[in-house]
RNA sequence: GUCCCCAUCGUCUAGUCGGCCCAGGACAACGGCCUUUCACGCCGUCAACAGCGGUUCGAAUCCGCUUGGGGACGCCA
């Protein structure tokens, strides 16, 4: 970082909504949208609809959902590039006026003719600026291209790659206005980030190439370049481009699957950046943290596994009642009846550090919410559960009974006595309780998940375990 | 093909301007402890400076080459 970050720090993102947001945009949404938040400056929303053909309103929106989602709140009206096409034409005059830019009557297959001889002769495709010194005027099936310098160094220094340099001479004449009209990606790109006093520009890697491209804009325009940054993109675990098949969705579908904002913002910021060891970041944590420094220019794979222990991390250090909201839709999706708010609360807790995302908490959660008589107990677990182990869900049902109240640590005691006076193994009980209560031989504390489920409830699922037991045996 | 970028454990990475690194943390794996089962947690094990040349008293750190990977070469973004 230099000097400039003294001026007022504006980053943007711009997707095209030509599909869901992904992982790596999601990640430079994030890096962008931290540094405008660490440096107290802006950030920018900017819609790149200018692919008439393939952009849709419907992404535009899951792509604002999915920012919300990930509390990526952005400043300003999002701008969408569709709207100013006459700001685009503005600029080509002053470009075609001031010689940065002349009319180009080739059509596409004799500049494909050109770059295929190039490439031939082993050089980079490119167009051999032919029409230049035309000083041809417009007409149909016209662009508009840069007249680039022929020779010289474009070099910039990248906020995560250091020092870049390129030879002029690698450049064509872009194209800049299409024949129909509308602008060129790198051409927009550059206009709008003028008009909108984008100081640093943080990007996927892929961009790179483009940058020196931009930056000839930039100095046709007579316009400030501002910082550039960028970031290696986002490998699957088999270190190809990420794409579905590696577990690498969009953020709508982590989403789904039960992921904290926090952690997927969290997980995907060490991907490209670390602060020494830390690995559990939160919000604020990262806001304070990121200052653009520390970016790694190498590409990171992408392991689903991690992101799921992150997550894990972040559901069990959460607040219940933070959590309680985010998990609605997936006890629903479940199959949980929905209880009071105090009861949801302490059955979050109770299984909040043993699961990996909301969806695994509400399933877990569900055995204790629903009712008794959709509790299931098959054979293979009552055959567990065994005569001895209905001797103890007897005894204990009457203890029961004459508990005072029933708080955690109060049944906690009972089964610890119960234990002690039986001289029998805790293990053996916790296990008749757990098949009895639960309909399983795992899960949580048993004096915390009879609190929950209440006197009646439990004596309710210990008589139903012992009736199916006994119906069961009597038909062998 | 041409250009650009990258290169530390299987993976994410630490490693400030070369010595404190026979390389640290985390995920995963494996072993153990804890325990009321499963988790959690705790402890430990396995495991890397791509290769080759330089520069230097000394290099994971600097330079070059090689190899490997990625990206870009559109009137897509």
């Amino acid at each position: 970082m230099n000097d400039q970050t003294s001026k007022k720090v504006i980053t943007r993102f711009a997707p095209s909504p030509t599909g869901h947001l992904h992982i790596g945009g999601a990640r430079t949404a994030i890096f962008c949208w931290l540094m405008a938040r660490h440096f107290g400056g802006k950030f920018l929303l900017r819609i790149e609809d200018t692919d008439i053909e393939r952009s849709r309103q419907e992404y535009t929106e899951s792509i604002l959902s999915s920012m919300r989602w990930l509390k990526l709140d952005w400043d300003d009206e999002p701008v969408f590039q569709r709207g100013r096409f006459y700001i685009y034409d503005k600029n080509i005059e002053r470009l075609l006026e001031s010689g940065h830019a002349y009319w180009c009557a080739c059509s596409p297959e004799e500049v494909e003719t050109m770059r295929e001889r190039a490439r031939a002769a082993g050089e980079k495709p490119r167009y051999d600026g032919r029409c230049r010194n035309l000083h041809l005027g417009p007409g149909p099936g016209r662009v508009v291209r840069l007249a680039a310098p022929m020779a010289g160094r474009i070099e910039f220094t990248d906020m995560a790659k250091g020092r870049l340099s390129f030879d002029a001479s690698e450049l064509d004449d872009m194209v800049l206005r299409r024949a129909d009209g509308a602008p060129t990606y790198n051409f927009s790109v550059v206009v709008d980030d003028i008009a909108m006093n984008v100081s640093h520009v943080l990007r996927g890697d892929d961009h790179v190439n483009n940058t020196p491209r931009q930056i000839l804009i930039y100095r046709a325009l007579g316009a400030d370049l501002p910082v550039f940054g960028h970031v290696p993109m986002i490998l699957g675990p088999d270190r190809q481009k990420l794409s579905k098949r590696h577990g690498a969705k969009a953020v709508i579908e982590y989403e789904k699957d039960g992921l904290l904002p926090e952690a997927l913002v969290n997980y995907l910021v060490r991907l490209g950046w670390s602060q020494g060891d830390k690995e559990i970041f939160s919000r604020e944590e990262l806001v304070a943290a990121f200052n653009g420094k520390n970016l790694s220019g190498s590409p990171a794979a992408f392991d689903p596994e991690k992101l799921l222990w992150v997550n894990a991390r972040h559901l069990r250090e959460a607040k219940p009642e933070d959590i309680l909201p985010l998990l609605l839709p997936f006890l629903e999706e479940a199959g949980a009846p929905m209880r009071d708010r105090t009861l949801l609360l302490g059955a979050i807790s109770l299984f909040q550090p043993r699961a990996r995302t909301l969806k695994d908490l509400a399933e877990q959660m569900r055995t204790l919410l629903i009712a008794a008589d959709e509790l299931h107990y098959d054979g293979e677990i009552l055959a567990l559960l065994g005569t001895e182990g209905c001797g103890h869900l007897v005894c204990l049902g009457g203890k029961i009974d004459e508990l005072p109240d029933f708080c955690p640590e109060t049944l906690h005691q009972c089964l610890r006595a119960y234990v002690e006076e039986r001289g029998v193994k805790f293990k053996a009980v916790g296990q008749a309780m757990r098949i009895a209560l639960l309909g399983s031989v795992n899960g949580p504390d048993l004096a915390g998940a009879m609190a929950i489920l209440g006197k009646d409830e439990v004596r309710n699922r210990l008589d139903r375990t012992l009736a199916q037991f006994s119906a069961a045996t009597n038909h062998i």
